[in-house]
DNA sequence: GCAATAGTTCAAGGATTGTTGAACTTATAG
DNA sequence: CTATAAGTTCAACAATCCTTGAACTATTGC
């Protein structure tokens, strides 16, 4: 497993590749557990996509700069890089995570 | 000529689909003129594409709930939904406008 | 060591996307 | 009526997207 997972820099963050990360309603669903849970592992959201399904979804969100991955043995740990983004884009997000709606 | 385009109600709007219209470079250029603007014909977009092309983009604006059409005469004059957007998911369109940077 | 778990990579497939040119409809101008 | 301009529809195409199962790597536990 590569040491460091590609994340891009604050500044290489795209605007446009953020909305394209959450226009999918799994990664939407995604993001607003990580803006409540804070952190979790990449299995506790199998109940969304199959292991290999999530791997892709995690992978779109983490490539356009939406989540940070933090590996600790095992495991792999997902958050939102929330300070990242408000700081490029301000209240993007924010409005964003306040209008998922619950479920699907 | 359909006299009524398809629009979707202010509550069938889906964020996802808002996002995903938003997704698309030349449709931030085009969202961006229209909050300027206010109005805008088709065909002052077309230094963003050639006529299909933007007929193309116009219509995923349009179908996912960010734009409105009006036609008059042989001309259609397109518009931010503004108000629709703010009632539905309050603060998005703001936050993504205000930071869609200038030109590419 | 061996087995189990966490996660990725690969290859494949169908579906959607973005783009274009040609042909079309509708409306205005002369 | 004829010509022109505004937009749309259609058909095609390459490229990307989403999904999956099989095979893989790496870590933990016994």
């Amino acid at each position: 497993m590569d040491k460091t997972l590609h994340h891009p820099d604050r500044d290489q963050i795209e605007l446009a590749a953020v909305l394209d990360a959450l226009s999918d309603p799994i990664r939407l669903q995604i993001v607003q557990r990580l803006a409540k849970a804070g952190e979790a592992s990449c299995s506790s959201f199998l109940d969304y996509g199959t292991k290999t399904n999530l791997t892709y979804h995690l992978k779109r969100l983490r490539e356009a700069g939406v989540t940070r991955a933090r590996a600790e043995g095992a495991f792999r740990y997902i958050s939102l890089r929330n300070e990242d983004l408000e700081a490029r884009f301000p209240g993007v997000l924010a409005a964003i995570l306040a209008n998922i709606q619950d479920a699907a």
